[in-house]
DNA sequence: CGTGTGCCCTGACAGC
DNA sequence: TGCTGTCAGGGCACAC
C-alpha cells in the first residue's frame, strides 16, 4: 500500500508531466466516495495551471494559479495512473492536460481528496495538528525524547501517530524499529535517548532508501509509470514471520497485534 | 488528555 | 471450479 515513499514516488512522476501545464478537463466519476468530492472542482480547476506539486507526510499536494491546492490521499490502494489506455471502474477523478491525461485509481476508496486554499493549507484539519516531516530537520532525538515522555504507550503506536510524526505507516515503523534495534512494545517513555539516536537515522535511512528505489511495489502498488518499485524485495522484518532475522543472530521474525494492526520483530536484538 | 476500539472498502489468497 | 472466510491498511469518530 502506499506510504511516503510510494506518495513521494507518485508526486515526482506526476510532476514530470503536470508542472507549468494548464488542465483542461477535471472530472468525477462516482459520488459514493466515503469522502464526497469538494463541489466545483470542475469550475475551480478547468483552466488553472499547476504550479508545483508537494507532499505533506502522505498526502500529495497538486498547487495552481489559482490559488487553491488539490490534496489527495491514496488510502490503502489508491494510485494515479498516467495516460491509461483503457477506462478502469476504479477511476474515480481524471484530470487533462493538452499532452496528458491522469486516473485516480483506487479500489477501496479509502482515499480522499480535498481543495483548498493554498494560503490555509497549514489548517486544513488533517494538517493543523501534524508533527515534524520524518525527512525535514524538526524531527531530532531530543524531539522525539519530549514528544514521548510519559507515553506508556508502545512506541510502535506512537511512531503511527500523525501528531507525533507526520507520514510514518506500518511498514515503514516496523523496518525502522527493527534498524534501530528497539522493541515495538516498549513504552514510548521508557526509549532511552541512545535508542532514539539511533531510531532517527533509521527513519531516515529506511525512507530514503525506498525512495531511491522507486516505493515498494507491495500488494496493488504500481509507480504511475507503470514501473514495479521494488524495496519490497528488502524488508528485514515486514511479512517475514517465521524467517531468520537478517542480523544473523539466532532469532527468528515474530508477528503480533498492536491497536488491531500486525507488527513484526525480532525478539532476540529488539528491546 | 491519554488510551483503546471499530468502521470504512475491495481484491487477493487460502482452504475446503 | 466455486464458495467462504480472512486479511491488508490510514484516518477518524467515539467511548471511557
Amino acid at each position: 500500500m502506499p506510504e511516503l515513499p510510494e506518495v513521494e514516488t507518485t508526486i515526482r512522476g506526476l510532476a514530470l508531466h503536470l508542472e507549468d501545464r494548464i488542465l483542461t478537463s477535471v472530472r468525477t466519476m462516482r459520488p459514493d466516495m466515503r469522502r464526497p468530492f469538494p463541489a466545483g472542482l470542475g469550475q475551480t480547476l478547468v483552466g488553472a495551471r499547476v504550479t508545483g506539486l508537494g507532499r505533506r507526510a502522505k498526502f500529495g499536494l497538486i498547487h495552481t494559479d489559482r490559488a487553491r491546492t488539490l490534496i489527495f490521499h491514496l488510502g490503502m490502494s489508491g494510485r494515479w495512473r498516467i495516460d491509461p489506455e483503457t477506462p478502469d471502474k476504479h477511476d474515480h477523478l481524471t484530470i487533462e492536460t493538452e499532452t496528458n491525461r491522469f486516473a485516480l485509481n483506487d479500489p477501496r476508496r479509502f482515499g480522499w481528496v480535498d481543495l483548498v486554499d493554498t494560503a490555509e493549507l497549514d489548517s486544513w484539519p488533517s494538517f493543523a495538528s501534524m508533527g515534524p516531516e520524518p525527512l525535514g530537520p524538526a524531527l531530532t532525538p531530543a524531539y522525539l525524547k519530549g514528544a514521548l515522555a510519559g507515553r506508556r504507550q508502545a512506541i510502535k503506536l506512537l511512531l503511527l501517530d500523525q501528531r507525533i510524526v507526520a507520514g510514518l505507516g506500518n511498514i515503514y515503523v516496523c523496518e525502522a524499529l527493527w534498524r534501530a534495534r528497539i522493541s515495538p512494545k516498549r513504552a514510548g517513555g521508557r526509549v532511552s535517548l541512545a535508542a532514539l539516536e539511533r531510531l532517527v537515522p533509521a527513519i531516515r535511512e529506511v525512507l530514503e532508501q525506498s525512495i531511491r528505489d522507486g516505493g515498494s511495489s507491495l500488494r496493488d502498488f504500481v509507480r504511475p509509470d507503470g514501473e514495479l518499485g521494488y524495496f519490497a524485495t528488502r524488508f528485514d522484518v515486514y511479512g517475514r514471520t517465521g524467517q531468520v532475522c537478517r542480523r544473523e543472530d539466532g532469532g527468528l521474525i515474530r508477528r503480533f497485534e498492536q491497536g488491531g494492526r500486525s507488527s513484526w520483530y525480532c525478539p532476540r536484538c529488539q528491546r
